[in-house]
DNA sequence: ATGCGAGTGAGCACAATGCTCACTTGATGG
DNA sequence: CCATCAAGTGAGCATTGTGCTCACTCGCAT
């Protein structure tokens, strides 16, 4: 089964509807079938199945730090006793001003991603990270400038056409009477 | 004007609707307005607000690039010629795996964020990221797990309390007949 | 005291939702 | 070859939610 792509939950037709949404987040289902030509009902289920299968993510994702109060992002890389990282991970859980923490492959064990009001908020949190217990080294530098935003849609936009072949089968529908 | 705060454009009601939201994306402004004990009129004019700011990120920010095919994440850490940045960066914006990239102080230059669908892959977008002209030398991690999945829920609730004093004002509303 | 900004319940026309239906279509497989 | 199946489609319908405007009431600053 399948043919040279693995299973990626989100087929064309899916990257379409995310695509669209991701232009407009506010519009309406009846729109978005509007727009992509679909029906109203395989859009409403193409979404349904969407976020059952969590391909959706939490809405949180979608605001912005700086309008929190905390216009200050920084990346502290940190080594530490390997046999202790869950450990780490579980006290750096507690500091709000952590907002994603990664297990890395190689010389740095974790990337903390912090957000922070000012950078005396932000010394102060780079403190608390050093001081977790089996935490060894960090190292602090602050993202000074967004190059690249954060962007799903190249990648939406390369699942979208990989079955947008031209043809648009546009079967069914029409039943007897009209 | 203002007191002891700067101006937040969060403030505590929009944190709790935010935070409401971010419990239950899909629901409505109706069933926020009611759960937050707040009139709906508020909610939807708050949230109104709330976008308006742009305090309210891009949706594609709520897809899960693992249901898109790129299960991996890596973090390559890049330094270039600096009088280059601008160029690089713009480079590295059509190569659709690159998800994010921030300019840092410090030793390394850049921050790419890259998805990939496995380890080949992740090769090959490392390798054209050190084919930009001004890259001088990258270095690779792979996230070999979230430790801390991306969260925003602990400064919003920080954000909510900040004004919620226990005090129910619950005035208004109740005009003259009954 | 007065005006302003923000919140509130009410009401209303319109649109969207959630759902089911009968139907078609393209693959799958007996 | 015909049956079945999953997925799509337009239609319809009752229920909800939306977007909007009102008149009104607070708290606060002028």
């Amino acid at each position: 089964m399948s043919s040279v792509n693995s299973s990626p939950v989100v087929d064309a037709t899916d990257a379409r509807i995310l695509l669209a949404l991701a232009d407009d987040p506010r519009a309406t289902v009846l729109a978005l079938a509007e727009r992509l030509r679909l029906s109203r009902n395989t859009v409403q289920a193409r979404l349904a199945k969407l976020d059952e299968n969590g391909a959706l993510g939490s809405f949180e994702r979608r605001v912005d730090p700086g309008a929190l109060g905390y216009p200050l992002t920084a990346f502290v890389t940190a080594q530490a006793d390997q046999h202790r990282l869950a450990e780490v991970a579980d006290r750096l859980k507690d500091i709000p001003e952590i907002v994603e923490v990664f297990g890395l492959s190689g010389q740095t064990d974790l990337l903390v991603r912090v957000v922070a009001a000012d950078t005396e908020d932000l010394y102060r949190v780079a403190g608390k990270i050093l001081d977790c217990p089996g935490v060894e080294r960090t190292s602090t530098a602050l993202a000074m400038r967004e190059l690249v935003p954060h962007r799903l849609t190249e990648l939406l936009r390369r699942a979208a056409e990989k079955g947008a072949r031209g043809a648009r089968p546009s079967h069914a529908g029409r039943r007897g009477r009209d």
